[in-house]
DNA sequence: AAACTATATCGTAATATTGCAATATATAAA
DNA sequence: TTTATATATTGCAATATTACGATATAGTTT
């Protein structure tokens, strides 16, 4: 199959498992990261700061966006990315703010 | 290709991007939410409660498993799972206690 | 021991992801 | 307007994921 049986599951629940996918890769957690540090730059800096191609490179930077984690803009010929903070806040806060844990097994 | 270059990353990176898969799928995210509801069940109990069949709630599990999430001890004839706490309190701080973000971009 | 219960593993089909070369598009600079 | 720069899209190969029926394993009960 492969194909993830999404209506059996809360919106919630899938909203969570489609934030975690879009985290669930290295270079998108060092775009996220470099975002963080560097605030603001255009896709070329991404480019030449991780060690992968321009195509895989935009192609983890559509799966961000359309994860709603980074926004872009256009500024001239480039495109200005940026943390997109209202999601990003969210994630903190679904993953941050979790219940406490009483472990009794094990 | 398929295969993630793992290399190119740094460990932290690909820590974050293997806890992050772990909760990538709306079925672990709801294995997760029922652990931490009911604190400790033995697996029947998720595979009633879970829209799947029994060999896929047990990938998931074992997916949990390995990513740190969840542990499981046997218990007579059955497996008692349970939230591990270590790895689980490491998650809510990766992704809970990230930095402010100054935004001034878009 | 035979039957039952609980879980894991195997095998396999359908689909998704990763990565990149080649190419397209679109703005900027010369 | 040609050339350069920045980014996206296409197409494709390699690999990973999801799901489950069938079956294996292991403890429990009768």
């Amino acid at each position: 199959m492969g194909i993830t049986k999404t209506d059996l599951f809360t919106e919630n629940q899938n909203e969570i498992a489609i934030l975690a996918k879009a985290i669930a890769h290295p270079a998108r957690v060092a775009i996220i990261e470099y975002l963080i540090k560097v605030n603001v730059c255009i896709c070329n800096d991404i480019v030449n700061e991780l060690p992968l191609a321009q195509p895989t490179i935009s192609q983890h930077l559509k799966e961000l966006k359309n994860a709603g984690i980074i926004k872009g803009n256009i500024e001239g010929n480039a495109i200005c990315y940026c943390i997109n903070e209202p999601v990003f806040h969210k994630i903190q806060g679904l993953f941050g703010a979790i219940l406490p844990i009483q472990n009794k097994c094990c």
